[in-house]
RNA sequence: CGGGCUGUGGCGCAGUUUGGUAGCGCGUCCGGCUGGGGGCCGGAAGGCCGCAGGUUCAAGUCCUGUCAGCCCGACCA
């Protein structure tokens, strides 16, 4: 039993300045944590109950699924991270340390090197796989702004678990498994959730999947189908292309003068206002004009290349879309000493004409997916002040393929169902991924296969933030009088106040509390004599037990008080039924 | 790494413009009252005003430098 006169704990009366979000706020001012140092936080008692509450389901939940916990050291060695590359690649993000005869070590930030030597070292054959080993783990990730309280770390607990197979079936069937259990892992807290696609469709589908907590201080950004279940992360949306359009009717390319327009808002004003360009049935909007944009790629040789992107003028692209569709290479924009470079672009002027392989600059031109044959577009004319109309795409240019980096905006069509599609915000609680066989390769883990010949193992790495659930949880579920615990993760299952000068119903408390207990109800006990019940009312829903209790004034006339957190309700029981009643309200 | 803001008892803040012996609320301690929504009265403890240097008779306040933190952005298995 938890007793509030004796509780380590002391709650905020107001939030603490240096927390914005609500989930920060509101475990700081319940007394569930405090911060030590930027994105390193302690965990008090109450909060400790929570999270191994936590813990214990996806541990629960990774068992259950036929998984195996080991327990690697956080503390590790620099060769294996060498060896991968990653002692170089993860930069400043890697939290390093020497020992005393300074020699390299790192705290770990994920552990695949580790788990891949730990099953080499052990295992030979392909008669012992497959297998599934994880652990719970303290990752370390020295991030550039750690944020949002706990949600965002430096120092974090996470559960990761990795999947060793002989083939690509294996990893399949590993991957879904892990999937189903972070299905139900996640329902089980209490968590609303998305599953998002984590790479671009070029990648392949299932490859690498993201579970989304919806909140709307998340820092990933995804959209959702209003209409059907699809979900996906902003670079890997696939917008749907329209069906070729019949261009039969459209008059001939022709170059207008349009002096002064290198925007897109200068064209489209320009082209409304003007008698002899504007459009009879309706006026031109910025969806009319294709707006090419160019971009210098930096390879991974080093090597710049020019990239042209043709897309509506309504649109703009998505630097991240593009980055994630360019990876490895590395764009940046294109300047001014660019344009030496190629005499035939003029700035604000870009036309189709003089993009393409085939055409003046050589400039490879990748054009959106609703640049479609058949469309028609005003676009620069490569003139200073001169703008080509009525330029219909597989009549008048034929670009180099399609590129899809164009922004996402809400009420764009579904590539399911074609239904308007929301934006929205997650927090990541998990992230599953077929990694294949690259770690295997750099470490060397093969088997014998039933030929007897050495095989790469290909792998998997499936992680889920079990620090971060916590803030989760607190996030989707709080008022604004505080935290709301689903009651598999809260602290205790009811908070039991009593009330009143006289001794009467703390002694009718102290009786209930040890029957409750004796049930097996987790009993979080305010006895504290010299508080008033103000006081023990805030607290108890600043605190979130799903379950309020109170004996006070009306236990003369032989009842209690419960109230349930969540919906406020309140209802009077006999003190008689009291312990059945509860027991029954906690099951 | 770029931009903005802030450093004053445990927490939240005022005081800095215009230099003159550091204040308020909460919390804590002692005594009393109160006892169904952070209640009241009286008393008390607790501060290198981020740090360093400078100006001045005198610096929380002005000047220079520096460190730290927070927020926005970049970044983020």
């Amino acid at each position: 039993m938890l007793r509030m006169s004796t509780l380590f704990l002391r709650t905020l009366r107001e939030d603490p300045a240096d927390a914005e979000v609500p989930s920060h706020r509101l475990l700081v001012r319940a007394g569930y944590v405090r911060r030590v140092a930027p994105g390193v936080f302690s965990w008090l008692p109450l909060g400790y109950l929570v999270y191994r509450n936590i813990e214990n389901i996806v541990r629960d939940e990774m068992n259950r699924a036929g998984f195996q916990e080991v327990h690697f050291p956080s503390l590790l060695p620099r060769e294996p991270y060498e060896l991968t590359g990653r002692w170089t690649e993860y930069g400043d993000t890697l939290f390093r340390l020497q020992d005393r005869r300074k020699g390299d070590y790192l705290l770990g930030p994920t552990h695949e090197e580790m788990f891949t030597l730990l099953v080499k070292g052990e295992y030979s054959s392909y008669k012992d796989l497959p297998l599934v080993i994880y652990q719970i783990q303290t990752k370390f990730r020295d991030e550039a702004r750690p944020r949002a309280g706990i949600l965002r770390g430096r120092e974090f607990v996470m559960k990761d678990s990795y999947s060793f197979d002989i083939d690509d079936a294996g990893l399949e069937y590993s991957y879904q498994r892990h999937r189903d259990a972070y299905v139900d892992t996640f329902t089980r807290l209490g968590l609303e959730f998305v599953i998002v696609s984590a790479m671009s469709g070029a990648m392949g589908g299932s490859a690498s999947e993201e579970f989304l907590a919806t909140t709307e201080v998340g820092e990933d950004t995804f959209v959702r189908c209003t209409a059907c279940d699809y979900a996906a992360n902003v670079e890997a949306v696939v917008t749907p292309a329209p069906a070729a359009a019949d261009y039969s009717s459209v008059p001939k390319a022709h170059a207008e003068q349009t002096p002064n327009t290198p925007t897109i808002a200068s064209l489209v004003g320009l082209s409304n206002e003007r008698a002899d360009l504007a459009r009879a049935d309706r006026p031109w909007t910025a969806a009319d004009t294709l707006k090419n944009i160019i971009f210098m790629v930096k390879g991974p040789g080093g090597v710049e290349t020019a990239l042209a992107v043709g897309l509506p003028g309504d649109r703009e692209v998505d630097l991240k879309r593009l980055e994630a569709i360019l990876e490895p290479g590395v764009p940046r924009p294109f300047e001014e000493p660019d344009f030496t470079k190629y005499p035939t672009l003029m700035k604000g002027y870009i036309g189709p004409a003089a993009l393409g392989e085939a055409n003046s600059s050589g400039i490879k031109y990748l054009v959106d997916p609703r640049v479609v044959t058949g469309t028609r577009w005003i676009t620069g004319a490569d003139a200073a002040g001169s703008h080509v109309y009525d330029l219909v795409a597989g009549r008048d240019f034929i670009p180099d393929g399609v590129i899809e980096v164009a922004e996402i905006l809400a009420g764009d069509s579904c590539p399911k169902c074609g239904q308007g599609l929301e934006i929205a915000r997650g927090v990541e609680i998990g992230h599953i991924f077929q990694l294949g066989r690259k770690y295997a390769q750099a470490l060397g883990l093969k088997v014998l296969d039933e030929n007897g010949e050495l095989v790469t193992v290909t792998m998997g790495s499936y992680g889920i933030g079990v620090s971060r659930a916590v803030a989760a949880v607190a996030e989707q579920s709080h008022d604004d009088k505080g935290l709301i615990w689903p009651r598999e993760v809260a602290p205790a299952d009811l908070h039991l106040i009593a009330t009143g000068k006289d001794d009467a119903p703390f002694e009718a408390a102290e009786l209930l509390a040890g029957q409750l207990e004796a049930a097996g109800v987790r009993v979080l006990y305010d006895d504290r004599r010299a508080v008033s019940p103000g006081v023990k009312f805030n607290d108890s829903e600043l605190i979130g037990v799903p379950t309020i209790v109170i004996v006070g004034k009306r236990l003369v006339e032989g009842f209690i008080e419960v109230k349930d957190r969540r919906t406020g309700e309140r209802t009077d029981i006999a003190i008689a039924d009291a312990v059945s009643a509860l027991v029954a309200v906690c099951e």
